[in-house]
DNA sequence: AATGAATGAGTATTCATTCAT
DNA sequence: AATGAATGAATACTCATTCAT
């Protein structure tokens, strides 16, 4: 039951945000009553935290998995760690889209262990550019906190306009955006 | 009266979200009664309107004027658009976010029209990118449309952590970001 | 309507119990909505706080005119306090033992302002009882601040279970406890 | 563990009110769930009727004990009835309190049984006071039920002041009040 | 141009209680 | 002897909105 009611809020939390959606309407799609809810969640503040804390601890997990491969260059990290994110977009686009819009709404101590992750995972991030700038891999045109934050960028706002359905597949759009960030666009003269 | 109104909104919705700030804040913010609010609006909805109205009129109308400039070929183009971004993001921050996370709150007539002004702005973006490509100043290993997410993923994403008060000046992170769309990172072998 | 409010509220959180009342029977009671209960108190304990103050000021004030009046002796004074309580039963019955119940339910600052205004009422009671015994209108066998809770318990007694309509009458009983409690029940031998 | 549930919610009953407090509050209290109050007790209102009956239960037997020693006469049996209420303080102040507070959330039959113990006390004192006109000891100034309400007044009020650890005796204090009633305050001219 | 009073529907949360296990 | 899951009704309080003045 805790598990489904999850799932249905993630639905209407991206879909209506987080303030926009009562108990009442994601009890009444389960066929519950509110005491159910309230049986598994101490507040709808609870309930957010923990699909904050579920999307973002596996982000981490993952990225941890891909930082850690011996076998691969800081290309081939980039590579993995854009197609990671894409590849997510699937199963994970809701929780995606709730952890960057409705983080206001968890308050004190909960704000300040998910943004700590959320830093953290940035920061691994920002580690690899460093590194693969110190192994003569990347260029040091751009300072590795700002190319971090470019990159970023790019992924995701992948969460508000992708759909893995449509043409391209994800392969194709992590591949795209790979080349985009090493290679450039600019026709060579 | 009215542009008091506007302006409180804005920092509030930014801060605790649309559905999360009431009538009643904004006006004890102001001191003024609800009566007030409903001189000037008549409801909570269509002030979210006028807010998004102005933000997207005024950021096509700017658009539009680096696109018409005859004496700017595709490069330039590209650089003043980027810098037209962050250039805002002082003065319109607030405005942006609730741009691309308060829309939802827009109902049936509402939504269209502001849709509608969003996909211009990106699809003139993507006609600056076309005809770039098209004169040779830029290659055509990406889509033209998957490159203006791209871009555009890089420039929004910025609303959410740059510090125009910082240690990188306006300037430098506009040049950055063309540097990093036009050149690419990879250490060249 | 904020009067009829407060009247009506006295009668129920006297009969009910302040948590046993509900904001919803008020209102119903008198015919208007939740809405407007909320447009005069800020919430359910600030009206419990007003409530116990105009109880407690108004009280303090009367004592004060009796303690203040310059022809009467201590036993005089006595007397028109002890009478000033059973003669406020009638119209304050319903407070006064809100009053005494329902103060726990005060928080913080509240509870304080109530607490300070109680105990000044019990201190210039105890005063009376000290200068009667300077004047030597009293004996000083009991001290006097055991002696001043005998004598408020007496009185604040009297608001469970003396009817004003019954066959003594608020003058008789007044001088009945007077009598008690100057002379006591002991047969002389 | 029945024993233990009645111990907390007196507790808990006499800071927060019967209405006031909840069956969860009482069972996490005990780190228990709410399926094992219900074994105990077929509802919140059996509790309050087992406490009540408990403490007025007790009151009466000893009161019999002491009315029906055949060696004290009436003002030593007035003393003894005094110094028993302020004896119990100790062990039954709250209970006390919670007796004199709560009766109304007693509904119908559970209601009536309280009451007619509860008058009953209040008779049994009062015919030891029509014993002690009748043999002489007492005056009859003042008719025996106003006496008797006089004095439950001033023992009654006791369970809301008197701290029996403070620096008068409980001894001190029982004989302070029978003092009061026998001799009165007033100075022999 | 602005207020003060009011509404009715809705909010998150808590309640006493039930019952199969 | 005690639990875990669930309910349905109630709780205090807030909401966007209206309207006569």
């Amino acid at each position: 039951m805790k598990e489904r009611i999850v799932e249905t809020s993630i639905q209407l939390f991206d879909k209506k945000g987080f303030t926009g959606t009562s108990i009442k309407e994601i009890v009444e799609e389960l066929n519950v009553t509110k005491g159910t809810f309230y049986y598994y969640f101490k507040s709808k503040e609870e309930l957010l935290k923990d699909i904050h804390l579920t999307y973002i601890d596996d982000l981490i997990e993952q990225q941890k998995v891909i930082l850690e491969d011996l076998e691969k260059d800081c290309v081939a990290k980039l590579y993995s760690l854009i197609f990671m994110v894409i590849n997510n977009i699937g199963s994970n686009r809701e929780s995606a889209r709730i952890f960057t819009r409705e983080v206001r709404h968890l308050s004190g101590k909960n704000v300040e262990e998910i943004r700590a992750k959320r830093n953290l995972f940035r920061r691994q991030y920002q580690e690899l550019i460093e590194m693969g700038i110190r192994q003569g891999e990347f260029k040091d045109t751009i300072p590795a906190d700002m190319l971090t934050f470019g990159i970023l960028g790019i992924i995701n706002w992948t969460y508000y306009w992708y759909n893995p359905e449509g043409e391209v597949s994800e392969e194709e759009l992590a591949q795209m955006f790979t080349n985009l960030i090493l290679e450039g666009v600019k026709a060579s003269s």
